[in-house]
DNA sequence: CAGAGTGTGTTCGCTCCCGCACATACTATT
DNA sequence: AATAGTATGTGCGGGAGCGAACACACTCTG
């Protein structure tokens, strides 16, 4: 929209491995947009149109069932992009991506993404690695729901969060955060009380601020730790400028 | 090991997909392999020397817990491959691959495989969309194990290997289906017995027949009918002879 | 400053599944 | 035919999370 806006799209990981040459291709066509809470980039079963980079904005991917409830399956923010079906095949998934933390992002139209993405060498491989990561990151949330406990999933869903984010701070209801893990929001509540009683987070009508990291670390399944090693190995850091 | 063996390649679904030219590159690169009860075929974070096409065996992909405990976050039949990450990258992930149901499958090596899928072309785009409906398989697992109830659960993992076998008897104890799904034997023994009481399956130490498929199906979740659509939309039926 | 809207805290009974312990029953072996 | 091993059935206490109903509290609006 405007050109005083400070997105950098460098900000993303994903777009800041490109190389030179790669990066001169994709710059004219990236599309820099606002990405408010709730938006839906794209609903269950529908085509995409795009593909998108979130720089400073977090991206849940979530499945809804018939009855209307539903649960996160992955979340996306400044380490990946939201659209992996659009070049893995179908072009769409039977889940839905919502934005759960408001921000930017950039995006790049179906055609565009799938014409670099078959020119293969690099670009190709590093997609991969990251649905790759993407995938790590879904198979663990399906042990998780089965076998761990409120309290440790919501720990692990703030860390998650956070990692995808810049700053310690997170805009988010209870209500929310409930839909994404699946549950109630009484039951978020709870657990929420309990990391404030403990001094790890503070919060207020929809603000949550962490105040000790490694608090919540402790507290976490090891969920978290799996996932977030999966995505070191798979995409170390190789953001250049 | 017997040149009697009638292990035959197209039944397994990608490899029945493949063109008479790509065919004729692979057919002396696969090994043809039995795959018995209990094999593990990789180990979490473990490299991969091989990915494994199932013909008539059943594998599934597990997450172990460091408690022990572990859940199933898919199952690999006929219809596709073992080892995705090979091509998506790593070469490795932090699960398990296990034999569920005893047969025959044939395994290409590693670096084999990764030569065919950097080719491009059409070989690259099947795994692709295979991986792809992997991928709803996971996703639709982990909602499962949050919002329904084991009885769904068991006839939905029923349905999901009968899919991926020939026959309708599945040789399996409800100790192993207990494992899969990352519920306790008994209650899986609830569950079995609810559904031969109704007719729609008998069993007998470690030989499940299903006797009414339509019946699973209506008792079964969302789940079963969500993934097995994305399947025959990503991956329609094309074996030829 | 009144009121509406929204976010959070609390309670109650209920259900599903867990962990444990133990009782049967089928099968293979010798 | 006896025995060991494995597969399945059953019962009991307990806990985590659910659904529903309701109280309170903060914040924005006019």
């Amino acid at each position: 929209m405007s050109n005083t806006n400070p997105n950098n799209p460098k900000k993303n990981h994903l777009l800041a491995a490109l190389s030179g040459l790669e990066w001169q291709r994709w710059q004219p066509l990236l599309e820099d947009v606002e990405m408010p809470l709730g938006r839906v980039l794209y609903e269950a079963d529908k085509m995409l149109s795009h593909v998108y980079f979130p720089t400073t904005s977090i991206v849940s991917l979530l499945t809804v069932l018939e009855n209307g409830s539903s649960a996160e399956i992955a979340v996306v923010g400044n380490d990946g992009l939201v659209g992996v079906s659009l070049f893995m095949g179908g072009g769409s998934t039977p889940s839905r991506a919502v934005v759960q933390s408001a921000g930017h992002g950039f995006r790049l139209k179906a055609e565009d993404m799938k014409r670099e993405f078959d020119r293969g060498g690099p670009v190709l491989h590093l997609l991969l690695r990251y649905t790759q990561a993407l995938i790590t990151q879904m198979s663990q949330t399906a042990v998780c729901n089965r076998h761990h406990s409120l309290d440790q999933q919501l720990c692990r869903w703030l860390l998650l969060s956070l990692d995808r984010l810049e700053g310690s701070e997170l805009v988010m209801t209870q209500e929310l955060i409930a839909n994404m893990l699946g549950v109630r929001r009484e039951g978020v509540t709870d657990g929420a009380t309990k990391l404030q009683n403990a001094g790890l987070i503070s919060y207020s009508r929809g603000r949550i601020r962490v105040l000790d990291r490694p608090g919540l670390e402790q507290r976490t399944c090891e969920c978290y730790r799996v996932v977030k090693k999966e995505y070191d190995r798979l995409l170390p850091d190789k953001r250049a400028t």
